[in-house]
RNA sequence: GGUCCAGUAGCUCAGCUGGAUAGAGCAACUGCCUUCUAAGCAGUAGGUCUCAGGUUCGAAUCCUGACUGGAUCACCA
């Protein structure tokens, strides 16, 4: 039990023996005292007053006085000051925990038990992995280890958007400018090189959107059906009568040129190819899939290198071409319940309209299904492969409405997982110029910055530290360790809700609150160790030493450990561990130049430190693993 | 226009299930390597917690309303 509950229960028990009353641990308020004032814990008393009917002062003396006499053994003092019950614990009390867990690989709590998905990455192949999808990639791993931690069954998903018009429109651009070049003959990365065929056929739409563009300016329609000439006219209508300066007719304005370019961007003759493409691929027109599987699985190859660096990996990968027609059979089951209804087109719908939400379409009047249909299929394809209590989407926050939307149309089909999902939903990292865009080129390649801050470890590795001790393929190791340290602790120290800017013209630091931050001291932790351990002086006793202020502070941190795996995985937050580990560093940095280990006061401080440095390499090390991030053992 | 999210130091962020004088890092400034790794430590300076009301013994935290920024409301995925 941690030392908080213990307190708790302490408390609960005090008030039941000393004022007959019964309150529960929920109802006590238990802070860590602020460093001004003496003492370990605090009881906020102010909860309390009403139920016991007594001044907070009062109060306070009772219960402090109480608890030190009941459990000498925990409280050794307490004061209060205005509606606060400071109380100082037991050196032994610590010392006590330090005995019990300075060995241990782990002490996290196994509390969950529960069947949980993880569904994140989930990249398309049509062009290799940003900055962005780091940030779903580290965030999804960390989240399922840290579920895993806290016992939990999990298992990660992905599902990989292999089909579609994005990657046809690589495969056109490949089959007219490629001259059958492939990564091989290039030396090119797999999904480098798909992805730069992706640009030229956007650079071609652009060229010759810019064409049909003049002509139109010379009132000539003749690239257009006469449907989109019609709905043409009728956009420039539109913008005829928007006159106005106001900030409402410009977004107006805004969204007719848009409109208006998307039609001609669909007209143009490239893209006319990759629809037909699309459409010969649904067919299944052998000399199209061939193409397909043979650029998707250049990807697939610049995929797996990538993942296998960064550390992302899945028990189960979904593909959508094999998963995208499932959702159809919802739609038949939606319609026999009446959750569903068609229009006279022959397309279907549901109605959200009464849950706050719009109506929404299942399926095309053609017949085909769309991205929410898809991902009817997907969710019920999930639950059957591992009948899961908790579904997690790993998923960009600009698809909260989508999620929403999915979500509650499975429980209007009454499926039994549908309250087990849960959209873990992360904001965009940003540029200081705004959103990245593939489109405009604007995207943080993942691959490059990786190996900018690789270059970056060896550049500053180079200035702080003493490499001679390692061999080349260990400063190598090293160097990888500690640039991914840098670049995923940057990115999960942050609430995965908010929205982030990253500043391409600024490195990543490695000084203060970051991950080699962490991994140096981790390294400092290890270093003594090693010294002790080589001298076969590893034998020692912690005794009844009592603890100097730094010594203490470092051990009640080390206790919460536990506490703070659990709330990490109640929120899903990678950056509880974050923060805490920090302050791990921090605090045993603190005392490391404050008091030596190694040299210390007596044999029995010396036993007592080196104990704690144990523990404190264990936990840090143990959260690091959490945050998916390795730990240099000298750096 | 509807819905949702965010606004805390010059910058990037903690703190948000209400608790004491709002904390870190970066940047700036002062010190500290003959001492277990200075990617470190100690310190100085930096705040109208966007604004206005409300609830409360107590509000950065909860509620209401403004303001600012973002996302979304596609027969794209």
């Amino acid at each position: 039990m941690s030392l908080v509950a213990t307190i708790k229960e302490a408390a609960v028990q005090a008030i039941q023996e000393k004022f007959g009353v019964t309150v529960t641990t929920a109802e006590i308020t238990i802070n860590q005292t602020k460093p001004e004032f003496e003492g370990d814990y605090t009881i906020v008393l102010f909860t309390l007053v009403k139920q016991l009917r007594k001044a907070p002062e009062q109060l306070g003396e009772e219960l402090g006085s109480h608890l030190v006499a009941a459990q000498p053994e925990v409280f050794t003092a307490f004061n209060v000051i205005k509606g606060f019950l400071n109380l100082t614990l037991a050196d032994a009390r610590f010392i006590q925990f330090l005995g019990e867990n300075y060995n241990q690989q782990s002490i996290g709590r196994l509390t969950g038990g529960k069947k949980i998905m993880v569904e994140y990455s989930s990249p398309n192949t049509n062009k290799p992995l940003h900055l962005g999808h780091l940030r779903n990639n580290f965030l999804g791993w960390s989240v399922a280890e840290i579920l895993k931690a806290t016992g939990n069954e999990v298992m990660k998903s992905c599902i990989v958007n292999d089909r579609g018009i994005h990657i046809c429109k690589s495969m056109i651009a490949w089959k007219l400018f490629g001259n059958g070049e492939t990564p091989a003959s290039t030396g090119i990365k797999g999904d480098h090189f798909v992805g730069d065929y992706y640009v030229k056929c956007e650079n071609s739409i652009k060229a010759e959107a810019a064409a049909i563009e003049e002509k139109l300016q010379a009132g000539n329609y003749g690239d257009f059906s006469e449907q989109d000439a019609k709905k043409l006219a009728m956009l420039a209508k539109q913008a005829e009568t928007i006159s106005g300066t106001t900030d409402k007719d410009k977004e107006k304005l805004k969204k007719i040129a848009e409109d208006r370019k998307e039609i001609i961007r669909a007209n143009t003759p490239i893209m006319k190819k990759a629809q037909a493409m699309l459409r010969d691929w649904e067919a299944g027109k052998p000399e199209v899939i061939d193409l397909w599987k043979r650029m998707n699985g250049w990807v697939y190859e610049g995929f797996s290198a990538t993942y296998q660096r960064i550390g992302s990996d899945f028990d189960k990968t979904y593909y959508e071409s094999e998963t995208y027609l499932l959702g159809k059979k919802f739609v038949d089951e939606g319609l026999a319940k009446g959750v569903l209804y068609r229009k006279d087109d022959g397309s279907v719908w549901i109605d959200l309209t009464a849950e706050g939400l719009d109506e929404k379409l299942l399926l095309r009047k053609d017949g085909t299904s769309v991205y929410i249909t898809q991902d009817l299929g997907l969710a019920q394809q999930k639950y059957e492969d591992f009948p899961y209590e908790q579904s997690f989407y790993v998923i960009a926050d600009e698809q909260n409405y989508h999620m929403k939307v999915l979500q509650l149309i499975l429980k209007k089909l009454g499926m039994p997982y549908a309250d087990g999902i849960y959209h873990l939903s992360y904001g965009m990292v940003e540029l200081p110029t705004g959103r990245m865009k593939s489109r405009e080129g604007t995207v943080v390649d993942a691959d490059d910055l990786v190996n900018e801050m690789v270059q970056q470890a060896e550049k500053v590795t180079a200035e702080k530290s003493n490499t001679e001790e390692f061999s080349a393929d260990e400063l190598k190791e090293l160097y990888e360790t500690i640039a991914l340290g840098a670049l995923k602790f940057f990115l999960l120290k942050v609430d995965p809700k908010k929205r982030m800017v990253f500043n391409p013209e600024e490195s990543i630091d490695f000084q203060g609150f970051t991950g080699p931050f962490i991994q140096y001291t981790h390294a400092r932790l290890k270093s003594i160790l090693r010294k002790v351990e080589s001298t076969g002086n590893a034998q020692v006793t912690t005794g009844k030493a009592s603890l100097l202020p730094l010594e203490k502070e470092l051990l009640l941190l080390l206790e919460q450990f536990g506490d703070v795996v659990q709330q990490a995985a109640t929120e899903h937050n990678p950056s509880a561990i974050s923060n805490y580990v920090y302050a791990v560093a921090k605090t045993f940095n603190s005392f490391y130049t404050a008091h030596s280990v190694l040299r210390a006061e007596s044999e029995e401080k010396k036993g007592l430190r080196l104990h704690i440095c144990r523990l404190t390499a264990t936990v840090i090390k143990n959260g690091m693993q959490l945050l998916g991030i390795r730990v240099p053992e000298r750096m």
